[in-house]
DNA sequence: ATCCAATTGCAAATATGGTGCAATTTTATT
DNA sequence: AATAAAATTGCACCATATTTGCAATTGGAT
């Protein structure tokens, strides 16, 4: 995640709550939570989220209400606002046209697709860059799926490439061992922790420098 | 915008009409509406716009009547048209697909993503009008559907010409099998990965130089 | 010194793309 | 409308790059 990773998820049944919770702190997001409306307009307004997940349905202030409030506010002007909602629920359609949220999930939803569609609104929100990484002496580019390091070219295979590219994302930062599966490999599949190791071994190899530094019982981090 | 800003659109619920029109003028366009299809069919032919939306179930004729009434006429043969539709509605999205729309829009939809995918629809038509790309030694005329290579032209069949030349729009991009898959086959059709390696062998057998590099795992891309 | 986790070399398993051939569909020609 | 030609797609097999696991080894912390 190049920016933002802070997550506001307000829904009043718990389970859902806690499901969600789940799911994106295993893909290295900062989670906060609120059981109704109100405590989510609280909450937002104290640790400006990234990205807020609203259910609809709400007691207290509902999910439309919520963001209104939210968006009047000018730090509230660029967050991401998602809606959570049942599937037949025919008069948020027409409000939800009038409220600026930037994308609807529909209940029930599959962990996997609430994932791929949160990477998707924060990939989309952090596309001004030109999807090039540059740390120092080492340049990663992920659309023409290259790095280079002091202008020679290194050629990574795709797991290599994913995980050096994860990992240069937020230079400084310790992935854990679980964030980084479950961002490679994602949840179904199930690989050994040695795995990564040998994917590092590779990386290391590679490029010559050691930029990636172990952190022995938790995972590792890259720094230049 | 490089050509063309204006866009009609059609729906007969007055609410969704004036929250569309207000968006879209304030992103620049030039918005003209009507509140049935027979409006939207008279305002058509009056204003010729560059991009229709037409909701599909309207009083009068219906969103799919209007496209095909339109697309009979020569003066609309390249005009995007776009539909807007209730999300649980399977049955027109065959038939949608057989008249001559170029998107789907299903309500509920964002202003956000609304207006996000004109932008997109308006960028491809404008780059098909771009004509020829220029790679080095190669030569591709979109127009004349020619190629050539060191003044010599090649002949390429029609997905054989589509694919190269989707790659060298962006050279040194990897596209995607997916992409490549949307962009060539759409959405609706599916063929198998290995449709795409057959076309790509096709491409380099013709061609004679190796300027399509497979990125195992991810996709192809093109360099000279 | 001992324990634990990480590293490393090696080898097996797997995934992926290339290739030739055949079936099918589309397009052009008579 | 019939036929031929070309284009498109699919299949099965092969070669190889990639991924993964195992086991021995290293190296650091207590």
């Amino acid at each position: 995640m190049i920016r933002g990773n802070k997550i506001l998820i307000a829904d009043d049944e718990p389970d859902i709550l806690e499901i969600i919770e789940f799911n994106l702190q295993a893909n290295g997001y900062e989670v906060t939570t609120a059981k109704n409306g109100d405590e989510a307009f609280e909450k937002a307004k104290k640790v400006l989220p990234d990205l807020i997940i609203l259910d609809i349905m709400m007691p207290g202030k509902n999910g439309i209400e919520v963001c209104n409030l939210l968006r009047m506010m000018p730090a509230f002007k660029e967050t991401l606002i998602v809606f959570l909602t049942a599937l037949n629920d025919e008069t948020t359609e027409i409000k939800g046209l009038e409220t600026g949220a930037d994308d609807y999930l529909t209940k029930p939803i599959s962990p996997k697709v609430l994932i791929s569609k949160i990477n998707a609104l924060f990939r989309r929100l952090n596309k001004d860059e030109t999807g090039i990484i540059k740390i120092g002496d080492l340049q990663i580019n992920r659309e023409k799926y290259s790095v280079k390091f002091k202008e020679a070219d290194i050629t990574l295979a795709r797991k290599e490439f994913e995980l050096l590219s994860l990992l240069a994302s937020k230079p400084g930062k310790v992935f854990l061992r679980n964030e980084i599966l479950n961002q490679i490999w994602g949840t179904e599949v199930i690989v050994g922790d040695r795995t990564i190791d040998v994917h590092i071994r590779k990386i290391r190899q590679k490029l010559g420098v050691d930029c990636i530094t172990t952190v022995k019982g938790v995972g590792y981090k890259f720094e230049m």
